[in-house]
DNA sequence: CAATAATATATCGCTATGCCACATATCGGT
DNA sequence: ACCGATATGTGGCATAGCGATATATTATTG
């Protein structure tokens, strides 16, 4: 119903937007989604794990094993140039997508 | 990474809103909300028609065909009481939704 | 110290969804 | 006569989501 990026993009833009500041590994992604959505979003590892992939094969964000002493290995995930530029587009569809809903649904937000 | 409900939500969300007021058939479903969206959203009717069916099939709306002279068969869809209270909370849902990730993305609308 | 929870990454396989492409039918305009 | 808009419908492919399961390490708690 919207395009393929779009769709895609709730979920690739919540992983991008996390790594915008700060490189963080999959399973911190994954529990600050949670956190911070205060249990309303939350990712099955079954399709956190394969979107990081997709998103590193792409481009957009790339990964580094880092192994510490005293904890498992770690995959850190930094966001590229090229994957800014992407969440710059997505974080506007995201916005024209929530306005398109809201002229419909007639939904308002805070 | 939503639960179903979510996940649907949007799709189910637009289509509950629309027949709210007055029952509406599948084109004009469609062609409503890529006008009303700027064409930022678009049903393929490949979507849209399956998707009326599983609505229907649930009880949420209920279509009837009107056959008028001078036009083809249209089946208009109305919504149900049922509908009506699935509708209630899929708005709430969306909110929340939004709302999740706002908080994550740093989005803020207008 | 043994069991359990939390941390961390990974994949198999099922199901559901989206949609391209195609099909059918009617009406209005040119 | 042809084409575009209106209107509904489906087969089949590609993909995404996720429950279940697996592996490995560290922290906690009885």
């Amino acid at each position: 119903m919207l395009d393929r990026e779009l769709k895609k993009g709730s979920a690739e833009l919540l992983i991008l937007s996390l790594v915008e500041d700060q490189p963080r590994h999959g399973y911190d992604i994954g529990t600050l989604i949670e956190r911070r959505s205060k249990g309303t979003l939350r990712f099955n590892v079954a399709s956190l794990y394969p979107l990081l992939y997709r998103l590193e094969k792409r481009g957009w964000i790339q990964g580094r094993w880092v192994e510490k002493a005293g904890q498992r290995r770690r995959r850190y995930y930094r966001l590229t140039a090229e994957g800014k530029k992407v969440l710059a587009a997505q974080r506007n569809s995201w916005r024209e997508f929530v306005e398109a809903i809201s002229r419909i649904t007639g939904i308002e937000h805070a």
